[in-house]
DNA sequence: ATAGGGTTAG
Protein backbone atom coordinates (compact mmCIF):
# COMPACT_ATOMS: atom_id res chain seq x y z
CA UNK A 1 0.00 0.00 0.00
CA UNK A 2 2.54 2.70 1.14
CA UNK A 3 4.23 1.43 -2.73
CA UNK A 4 1.37 2.74 -4.24
CA UNK A 5 0.78 6.07 -2.74
CA UNK A 6 4.71 6.76 -3.12
CA UNK A 7 5.22 5.59 -6.89
CA UNK A 8 1.11 7.67 -7.49
CA UNK A 9 3.19 10.50 -6.14
CA UNK A 10 5.72 10.14 -8.66
CA UNK A 11 3.74 10.22 -11.65
CA UNK A 12 5.17 6.36 -11.58
CA UNK A 13 1.71 5.52 -12.86
CA UNK A 14 2.67 2.05 -14.44
CA UNK A 15 4.30 0.92 -11.09
CA UNK A 16 1.42 2.07 -8.99
CA UNK A 17 -1.05 0.51 -11.91
CA UNK A 18 0.80 -2.90 -11.54
CA UNK A 19 0.49 -2.84 -7.60
CA UNK A 20 -3.30 -1.59 -7.82
CA UNK A 21 -3.96 -4.47 -10.16
CA UNK A 22 -2.60 -6.79 -7.72
CA UNK A 23 -4.29 -5.46 -4.67
CA UNK A 24 -6.57 -7.39 -2.52
CA UNK A 25 -8.28 -4.91 -0.34
CA UNK A 26 -8.55 -1.42 -1.80
CA UNK A 27 -9.96 1.65 -0.28
CA UNK A 28 -11.02 4.52 -0.86
CA UNK A 29 -7.48 6.14 -0.08
CA UNK A 30 -5.72 3.59 -2.56
CA UNK A 31 -8.07 4.39 -5.31
CA UNK A 32 -7.90 8.19 -4.83
CA UNK A 33 -4.03 8.07 -4.69
CA UNK A 34 -4.15 6.48 -8.52
CA UNK A 35 -6.82 8.95 -9.92
CA UNK A 36 -4.86 12.00 -8.20
CA UNK A 37 -1.48 10.17 -9.66
CA UNK A 38 -3.11 9.91 -13.18
CA UNK A 39 -4.42 13.48 -12.91
CA UNK A 40 -1.20 15.29 -12.02
CA UNK A 41 0.78 13.18 -14.77
CA UNK A 42 -1.53 14.60 -17.35
CA UNK A 43 -3.38 11.04 -17.94
CA UNK A 44 -6.84 12.92 -17.59
CA UNK A 45 -8.61 9.94 -19.61
CA UNK A 46 -7.35 7.35 -16.94
CA UNK A 47 -8.10 9.21 -14.02
CA UNK A 48 -11.77 9.26 -15.48
CA UNK A 49 -11.65 5.88 -16.05
CA UNK A 50 -10.85 4.68 -12.43
CA UNK A 51 -13.05 7.73 -11.07
CA UNK A 52 -15.77 6.40 -12.79
CA UNK A 53 -15.29 2.55 -11.66
CA UNK A 54 -14.36 3.27 -7.92
CA UNK A 55 -17.15 2.15 -5.33
CA UNK A 56 -16.69 5.28 -2.48
CA UNK A 57 -15.13 8.96 -2.96
CA UNK A 58 -14.26 11.43 -1.17
CA UNK A 59 -13.96 15.01 -0.86
CA UNK A 60 -10.32 14.49 -2.04
CA UNK A 61 -11.27 11.91 -5.01
CA UNK A 62 -13.33 15.27 -6.28
CA UNK A 63 -10.87 17.40 -5.58
CA UNK A 64 -8.13 15.26 -7.70
CA UNK A 65 -10.41 15.42 -10.55
CA UNK A 66 -11.63 18.94 -10.61
CA UNK A 67 -7.44 19.68 -10.68
CA UNK A 68 -6.50 17.16 -13.09
CA UNK A 69 -9.62 18.78 -15.63
CA UNK A 70 -8.11 22.28 -14.48
CA UNK A 71 -4.56 21.62 -15.64
CA UNK A 72 -5.18 20.22 -18.94
CA UNK A 73 -7.19 22.89 -19.87
CA UNK A 74 -10.92 21.44 -19.49
CA UNK A 75 -12.59 24.08 -17.32
CA UNK A 76 -15.88 22.97 -18.60
CA UNK A 77 -15.28 19.81 -17.44
CA UNK A 78 -14.49 20.59 -14.11
CA UNK A 79 -16.99 22.81 -13.73
CA UNK A 80 -19.43 19.54 -14.49
CA UNK A 81 -17.28 17.64 -12.11
CA UNK A 82 -17.58 20.66 -9.35
CA UNK A 83 -21.87 20.74 -9.97
CA UNK A 84 -21.69 16.71 -9.61
CA UNK A 85 -20.34 16.87 -5.76
CA UNK A 86 -22.45 15.50 -3.22
CA UNK A 87 -21.19 17.51 -0.46
CA UNK A 88 -19.01 20.77 -1.42
CA UNK A 89 -16.09 21.20 1.11
CA UNK A 90 -13.72 24.32 0.90
CA UNK A 91 -11.08 22.21 -1.26
CA UNK A 92 -13.28 21.54 -3.55
CA UNK A 93 -14.00 25.17 -3.60
CA UNK A 94 -10.33 26.16 -3.50
CA UNK A 95 -9.28 23.73 -6.79
CA UNK A 96 -12.29 25.14 -8.62
CA UNK A 97 -10.96 28.87 -7.86
CA UNK A 98 -7.75 27.72 -8.60
CA UNK A 99 -8.45 26.09 -12.51
CA UNK A 100 -10.31 29.19 -13.22
CA UNK A 101 -7.70 31.42 -12.41
CA UNK A 102 -4.86 28.68 -14.24
CA UNK A 103 -6.82 28.71 -17.23
CA UNK A 104 -7.19 32.74 -17.81
CA UNK A 105 -10.58 33.11 -15.99
CA UNK A 106 -9.21 35.19 -13.50
CA UNK A 107 -12.58 36.98 -12.84
CA UNK A 108 -14.44 33.80 -12.84
CA UNK A 109 -11.81 33.00 -10.18
CA UNK A 110 -13.12 36.32 -8.29
CA UNK A 111 -16.56 35.54 -8.73
CA UNK A 112 -16.33 31.78 -7.41
CA UNK A 113 -14.66 33.25 -4.32
CA UNK A 114 -17.26 35.76 -3.63
CA UNK A 115 -19.79 33.10 -4.20
CA UNK A 116 -17.83 30.66 -1.52
CA UNK A 117 -17.99 33.12 1.11
CA UNK A 118 -21.13 33.91 0.94
CA UNK A 119 -22.62 30.20 0.97
CA UNK A 120 -20.28 30.58 4.32
CA UNK A 121 -17.54 28.15 3.35
CA UNK A 122 -14.61 29.44 5.37
CA UNK A 123 -11.52 30.24 3.05
CA UNK A 124 -8.39 28.33 3.74
CA UNK A 125 -5.04 29.00 2.35
CA UNK A 126 -5.38 27.71 -1.43
CA UNK A 127 -8.54 29.30 -1.83
CA UNK A 128 -6.36 32.76 -1.01
CA UNK A 129 -3.80 32.23 -3.24
CA UNK A 130 -6.11 31.33 -6.15
CA UNK A 131 -7.82 34.58 -5.05
CA UNK A 132 -4.91 36.58 -4.98
CA UNK A 133 -3.62 34.60 -8.06
CA UNK A 134 -6.35 36.28 -10.15
CA UNK A 135 -5.91 39.62 -8.55
CA UNK A 136 -2.96 39.97 -10.17
CA UNK A 137 -3.51 38.84 -13.12
CA UNK A 138 -6.02 41.59 -13.74
CA UNK A 139 -4.78 44.03 -11.52
CA UNK A 140 -8.10 43.99 -9.04
CA UNK A 141 -6.34 46.17 -6.67
CA UNK A 142 -9.57 46.97 -4.81
CA UNK A 143 -10.22 42.63 -3.96
CA UNK A 144 -6.19 42.65 -3.68
CA UNK A 145 -6.82 45.24 -0.55
CA UNK A 146 -9.60 43.63 0.93
CA UNK A 147 -7.56 40.25 1.42
CA UNK A 148 -5.42 41.13 4.68
CA UNK A 149 -8.96 41.29 6.17
CA UNK A 150 -10.08 37.08 5.12
CA UNK A 151 -6.70 36.46 5.99
CA UNK A 152 -7.29 37.47 9.52
CA UNK A 153 -10.56 35.39 9.28
CA UNK A 154 -9.00 32.33 8.09
CA UNK A 155 -6.23 32.63 10.56
CA UNK A 156 -3.52 32.03 7.62
CA UNK A 157 -2.07 35.31 7.97
CA UNK A 158 1.64 33.52 8.78
CA UNK A 159 1.25 31.75 5.61
CA UNK A 160 4.64 32.37 3.66
CA UNK A 161 2.54 30.58 0.23
CA UNK A 162 -0.03 33.50 0.84
CA UNK A 163 2.18 36.02 1.51
CA UNK A 164 4.34 35.07 -1.11
CA UNK A 165 1.66 35.43 -3.45
CA UNK A 166 1.13 38.81 -2.07
CA UNK A 167 4.78 39.58 -2.49
CA UNK A 168 4.17 38.91 -6.09
CA UNK A 169 0.84 41.00 -6.61
CA UNK A 170 2.30 44.36 -5.57
CA UNK A 171 4.80 44.06 -7.70
CA UNK A 172 2.89 43.57 -10.54
CA UNK A 173 -0.01 45.69 -9.49
CA UNK A 174 3.17 48.56 -9.35
CA UNK A 175 3.50 49.00 -5.83
CA UNK A 176 6.79 47.96 -4.83
CA UNK A 177 6.83 48.95 -1.49
CA UNK A 178 3.92 47.04 -0.57
CA UNK A 179 5.76 44.03 -1.79
CA UNK A 180 8.58 45.56 0.43
CA UNK A 181 6.44 45.52 3.75
CA UNK A 182 4.73 42.02 2.99
CA UNK A 183 8.15 40.70 2.59
CA UNK A 184 9.61 42.37 6.15
CA UNK A 185 6.88 41.58 7.90
CA UNK A 186 7.29 37.38 7.09
CA UNK A 187 8.69 35.40 9.81
CA UNK A 188 10.48 32.41 7.46
CA UNK A 189 11.01 33.84 4.07
CA UNK A 190 11.72 30.62 2.16
CA UNK A 191 13.31 30.66 -1.54
CA UNK A 192 10.47 31.89 -3.70
CA UNK A 193 9.71 34.57 -1.12
CA UNK A 194 13.63 36.13 -2.03
CA UNK A 195 12.70 35.25 -5.87
CA UNK A 196 9.77 36.71 -6.06
CA UNK A 197 11.22 40.52 -4.51
CA UNK A 198 14.52 40.31 -6.36
CA UNK A 199 12.63 40.33 -9.89
CA UNK A 200 10.05 42.58 -8.54
CA UNK A 201 13.14 44.68 -7.51
CA UNK A 202 14.72 44.27 -11.32
CA UNK A 203 11.36 44.99 -13.07
CA UNK A 204 11.11 48.13 -11.25
CA UNK A 205 14.68 49.32 -12.18
CA UNK A 206 16.42 48.86 -8.69
CA UNK A 207 19.19 46.37 -10.08
CA UNK A 208 22.00 47.32 -7.06
CA UNK A 209 18.74 46.76 -4.27
CA UNK A 210 18.06 43.36 -6.35
CA UNK A 211 21.62 42.23 -5.32
CA UNK A 212 22.10 43.36 -2.30
CA UNK A 213 18.63 41.25 -1.41
CA UNK A 214 20.68 38.36 -3.47
CA UNK A 215 23.85 38.60 -0.97
CA UNK A 216 21.22 38.81 1.85
CA UNK A 217 19.54 35.53 0.91
CA UNK A 218 23.36 34.54 0.89
CA UNK A 219 24.16 35.10 4.33
CA UNK A 220 20.96 34.05 5.54
CA UNK A 221 21.66 30.60 3.91
CA UNK A 222 18.58 30.61 1.62
CA UNK A 223 19.70 28.43 -1.08
CA UNK A 224 19.24 30.31 -4.94
CA UNK A 225 17.00 27.88 -7.40
CA UNK A 226 16.88 28.52 -11.24
CA UNK A 227 14.07 31.14 -10.95
CA UNK A 228 16.07 33.37 -8.31
CA UNK A 229 18.66 33.76 -10.85
CA UNK A 230 16.21 34.42 -13.54
CA UNK A 231 15.41 37.61 -11.26
CA UNK A 232 19.42 38.12 -10.88
CA UNK A 233 20.29 38.50 -14.08
CA UNK A 234 17.49 40.39 -15.33
CA UNK A 235 18.73 43.01 -12.45
CA UNK A 236 22.39 42.82 -14.34
CA UNK A 237 20.70 42.98 -17.49
CA UNK A 238 18.65 46.22 -16.75
CA UNK A 239 21.58 47.92 -15.34
CA UNK A 240 24.21 47.17 -17.59
CA UNK A 241 26.22 45.27 -15.70
CA UNK A 242 28.05 43.03 -18.02
CA UNK A 243 31.36 41.79 -15.54
CA UNK A 244 28.65 40.68 -12.62
CA UNK A 245 26.21 38.94 -15.50
CA UNK A 246 29.06 36.85 -16.36
CA UNK A 247 29.73 35.99 -12.80
CA UNK A 248 26.70 35.47 -11.23
CA UNK A 249 25.63 32.68 -14.56
CA UNK A 250 29.24 30.86 -13.44
CA UNK A 251 28.28 30.87 -10.08
CA UNK A 252 25.04 29.67 -11.13
CA UNK A 253 26.27 27.04 -12.94
CA UNK A 254 29.41 26.20 -11.46
CA UNK A 255 28.89 26.87 -7.26
CA UNK A 256 24.98 26.10 -7.31
CA UNK A 257 24.38 22.58 -9.65
CA UNK A 258 21.97 24.74 -11.53
CA UNK A 259 22.16 23.82 -15.88
CA UNK A 260 21.60 27.09 -17.24
CA UNK A 261 17.48 27.36 -19.28
CA UNK A 262 16.57 29.14 -22.11
CA UNK A 263 15.41 31.65 -19.77
CA UNK A 264 19.07 32.43 -18.55
CA UNK A 265 20.30 32.11 -21.79
CA UNK A 266 18.34 35.02 -22.88
CA UNK A 267 19.37 37.16 -19.93
CA UNK A 268 22.88 36.88 -20.86
CA UNK A 269 22.33 37.17 -24.49
CA UNK A 270 20.73 40.21 -23.19
CA UNK A 271 23.40 41.54 -21.09
CA UNK A 272 26.35 40.63 -23.62
CA UNK A 273 24.34 41.95 -26.54
CA UNK A 274 23.61 45.72 -25.25
CA UNK A 275 26.72 46.17 -24.23
CA UNK A 276 28.10 45.51 -27.56
CA UNK A 277 29.52 42.25 -26.91
CA UNK A 278 27.46 41.21 -30.03
CA UNK A 279 29.82 37.93 -31.35
CA UNK A 280 30.18 36.88 -27.85
CA UNK A 281 26.13 36.40 -27.14
CA UNK A 282 25.64 34.46 -30.46
CA UNK A 283 28.49 32.67 -29.77
CA UNK A 284 26.51 31.54 -26.63
CA UNK A 285 23.62 30.82 -28.42
CA UNK A 286 25.16 28.14 -31.40
CA UNK A 287 27.84 26.79 -28.74
CA UNK A 288 24.56 25.41 -26.48
CA UNK A 289 21.81 25.61 -28.89
CA UNK A 290 21.67 22.05 -28.18
CA UNK A 291 20.32 23.07 -24.71
CA UNK A 292 18.22 26.24 -25.63
CA UNK A 293 16.61 23.65 -28.32
CA UNK A 294 15.01 20.94 -26.03
CA UNK A 295 15.13 22.94 -23.24
CA UNK A 296 16.97 21.88 -20.34
CA UNK A 297 13.68 22.22 -17.36
CA UNK A 298 11.44 21.00 -19.88
CA UNK A 299 8.19 19.85 -17.59
CA UNK A 300 5.76 17.12 -18.93
CA UNK A 301 3.36 20.18 -19.44
CA UNK A 302 5.73 22.21 -21.07
CA UNK A 303 4.28 22.04 -24.80
CA UNK A 304 6.16 22.72 -28.09
CA UNK A 305 4.75 25.52 -28.39
CA UNK A 306 6.08 26.75 -25.13
CA UNK A 307 9.98 25.46 -26.33
CA UNK A 308 9.57 27.49 -29.60
CA UNK A 309 8.32 30.47 -27.74
CA UNK A 310 11.16 30.09 -25.27
CA UNK A 311 13.85 29.84 -28.13
CA UNK A 312 12.08 33.07 -29.58
CA UNK A 313 13.43 34.89 -26.74
CA UNK A 314 17.25 34.17 -27.53
CA UNK A 315 17.11 35.71 -30.79
CA UNK A 316 14.52 38.17 -29.89
CA UNK A 317 17.70 39.10 -27.28
CA UNK A 318 20.49 39.48 -30.09
CA UNK A 319 17.94 40.98 -32.38
CA UNK A 320 17.17 43.87 -29.83
CA UNK A 321 21.29 44.26 -29.41
CA UNK A 322 22.12 44.01 -33.38
CA UNK A 323 19.35 46.98 -33.53
CA UNK A 324 21.00 48.87 -30.55
CA UNK A 325 24.91 48.35 -31.98
CA UNK A 326 23.75 48.56 -35.62
CA UNK A 327 24.94 45.03 -36.69
CA UNK A 328 23.52 43.98 -39.54
CA UNK A 329 25.32 40.82 -40.01
CA UNK A 330 24.23 39.01 -37.21
CA UNK A 331 20.90 40.89 -36.89
CA UNK A 332 19.85 39.24 -40.00
CA UNK A 333 20.79 35.86 -38.65
CA UNK A 334 18.47 36.36 -35.62
CA UNK A 335 15.69 37.87 -37.39
CA UNK A 336 15.68 34.63 -40.04
CA UNK A 337 15.52 32.35 -36.91
CA UNK A 338 12.69 34.64 -35.42
CA UNK A 339 10.71 34.40 -38.83
CA UNK A 340 10.96 30.42 -38.42
CA UNK A 341 9.87 30.42 -35.51
CA UNK A 342 7.17 33.41 -35.04
CA UNK A 343 6.50 34.08 -38.30
CA UNK A 344 3.15 36.08 -36.75
CA UNK A 345 5.22 38.74 -35.13
CA UNK A 346 5.07 41.63 -37.27
CA UNK A 347 7.35 43.50 -34.84
CA UNK A 348 10.78 41.16 -35.68
CA UNK A 349 10.11 42.40 -39.51
CA UNK A 350 10.26 46.48 -38.16
CA UNK A 351 13.75 45.40 -36.32
CA UNK A 352 15.22 44.09 -38.78
CA UNK A 353 13.87 47.01 -41.18
CA UNK A 354 15.17 49.56 -38.81
CA UNK A 355 18.63 47.65 -38.39
CA UNK A 356 18.56 48.10 -42.49
CA UNK A 357 17.58 51.82 -42.28
CA UNK A 358 20.60 52.61 -40.09
CA UNK A 359 22.89 51.20 -42.66
CA UNK A 360 21.35 52.83 -45.06
CA UNK A 361 20.06 49.65 -47.37
CA UNK A 362 16.40 51.31 -48.03
CA UNK A 363 16.05 48.88 -50.70
CA UNK A 364 16.30 45.96 -48.13
CA UNK A 365 14.27 48.05 -44.98
CA UNK A 366 11.64 48.48 -47.45
CA UNK A 367 11.73 44.47 -48.52
CA UNK A 368 11.31 43.81 -44.73
CA UNK A 369 8.20 46.30 -44.78
CA UNK A 370 6.75 44.92 -47.42
CA UNK A 371 6.55 41.64 -45.73
CA UNK A 372 5.33 42.21 -42.92
CA UNK A 373 2.67 43.88 -44.65
CA UNK A 374 1.40 40.83 -46.44
CA UNK A 375 1.54 39.05 -43.29
CA UNK A 376 -0.75 42.01 -41.98
CA UNK A 377 -3.24 40.80 -44.84
CA UNK A 378 -2.85 37.62 -44.99
CA UNK A 379 -3.98 37.61 -41.06
CA UNK A 380 -6.59 39.57 -41.16
CA UNK A 381 -9.16 38.49 -43.73
CA UNK A 382 -8.44 34.94 -42.22
CA UNK A 383 -10.25 36.43 -39.13
CA UNK A 384 -12.90 38.36 -40.13
CA UNK A 385 -14.19 35.14 -42.12
CA UNK A 386 -14.47 33.71 -38.86
CA UNK A 387 -15.79 35.82 -36.69
CA UNK A 388 -18.53 36.73 -39.76
CA UNK A 389 -20.04 32.91 -39.82
CA UNK A 390 -20.61 32.97 -36.07
C1' DA B 1 -2.55 7.58 4.29
C1' DT B 2 -5.07 10.02 -0.65
C1' DA B 3 -6.28 16.58 -2.83
C1' DG B 4 -6.06 21.86 -4.00
C1' DG B 5 -1.55 26.74 -3.64
C1' DG B 6 3.19 30.86 -4.28
C1' DT B 7 8.41 32.80 -7.51
C1' DT B 8 10.85 33.24 -14.31
C1' DA B 9 7.89 34.77 -19.34
C1' DG B 10 10.28 41.51 -22.99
Amino acid sequence: MTDILGYAKKGMMVNARELFDDMVERNVVSWTAMVAGYANSGDITSAKELFDEMPVRNSVTWTAMIAGYGKCGDVIKAVEVFDQIPACDHSAWAAMITCYGHNGYAREAIEMYKRMRKLNVKADEVSLVGLISACTQIGDVEMGNSIADQMEESSCNQSPVVSNALIHMHAKCGSIDGALNEFKNMFEKDVVSYSALITALADHGRANEALELFSRMQKDGVEPNQVTFVGVLNACSHAGLVHEGRKYFEMMTNIHGISPSTEHFACMVDILGRAGHIEEAYKLITDNVGIIDTGVNSSSRASQGLHRLREGGVWGALLGACRVHGNVELGEIAAKHLFEIEPENTGNYLLLASIYTSANRWDDAARMRKMMCEIGIQKSPGRSWVSNKD
